[in-house]
DNA sequence: ACACTAACGGAGGCACCCTCCGCTTTGTCA
DNA sequence: TGACAAAGCGGAGGGTGCCTCCGTTAGTGT
């Protein structure tokens, strides 16, 4: 339908949320709107139109961050054995949090921890993986007694330690780690 | 040693830091620093002056935060019975970390979890907690057998919570329980 | 009491935020 | 295909906050 939006809106809207989540990654979430229009080639007004505040310009990149990493699930589930699809999935989650955690504390200040935004995003993340659990866990590459929310619970703790000292490569090994232990007392041991 | 600093300037310096550690636990980590200035009833350069950047004021109000909660533990050391003086100390704790995480939060963010800021902040509040645990537990009542870094973490896990849904009287809450768990056992039983 | 500075204050230049409105592009319908 | 709404664009401009710089003020020591 061409009637719902132009075709050049479409466009810019598209591009403005991909330089702004570039942007919010590496100059931080005070990253200039300005410049953020200037390297989308639209004028500011533009970005204003389309994303009327600056929250609502952090919110859509949120949204669409985990969109995206949700998506890529498919992508892996179609492409790789179960478990491999799972341990891959587990590897992006946390270096997506590392990266992005910066918007969702920011967007938490604001707009409040109990938001539908967080309750959609993290529906959509518990059921990615859920989904992916169970097909490992029915594969038998993964023992069968472990539910998705449990690993999720998990991934979280290996995030929040992210904080602490030992920098952000200990969340990778820790979900390495992790995956082993799903691994451990599987029915069929997979072959690495 | 008037040498050292004039008088006028140190009560200027005291003074903003009173007035910017309000203004950044009710108005966020963007208050403004010309309001800043203004409120304390000084010029912007004399802010400047003393806190050459926004950073450096952030950081001497958390520091002086941690003095001033750190501090309080000795008044009540010395005007409460062990127990109780560890009880309130747990509860300020809780209700400090609610209002200034932000502060922490942006801290880290800028300067790194691992400076010396946050390693002498910490040894700072853990030699305070130790101190109190061992107080009461040489009046037998709570528990001999907890250390202070354990329930430093366990605190530290109870602020964690803060953030998620239940607001920030969950953990005022379960910093009682916390407390009356420490309680059971002990070989004297305190009246409350 | 006086001179010597440390300390003060705020004007000013810069960057960013966001709004508003005249101009351009797009899609549609004859 | 061509013309006309209207959807969409862009950036000037007014406002606010950041930080620097320097002429002025007022504590301090003799």
């Amino acid at each position: 339908m061409a009637r719902a939006q132009r075709a050049d809106a479409c466009r810019n809207r598209d591009r403005l949320l991909e330089v702004a989540s570039a942007a919010f990654a590496d100059r931080g979430i005070d990253a200039s709107l300005e410049a953020i229009a200037k390297e989308a080639g639209v004028g500011i007004g533009t970005l204003y139109r389309h994303y009327p505040t600056r929250d609502a310009l952090i919110e859509a990149v949120y949204r669409h961050n985990v969109e995206l990493l949700c998506d890529g699930a498919d992508e892996l589930r179609a492409t790789l054995p179960p478990d491999e699809a799972l341990a891959q999935f587990m590897q992006r989650f946390v270096g997506y949090v590392a990266t992005k955690k910066g918007l969702a504390t920011y967007l938490k200040s604001v707009i409040g921890a109990d938001s539908e935004l967080f309750r959609s995003s993290q529906a959509r993340v518990s059921e990615t993986i859920a989904s992916l659990v169970s097909a490992a866990a029915e594969a038998g590459s993964i023992r069968p007694d472990v539910e998705g929310m449990d690993l999720l619970r998990a991934l979280s703790g290996v995030c929040m330690m992210t904080d602490h000292p030992g920098g952000p490569e200990h969340g990778v090994r820790v979900a390495t780690l992790l995956m082993d232990g799903l691994r451990y007392g599987a029915p069929v041991t997979a072959s690495p």
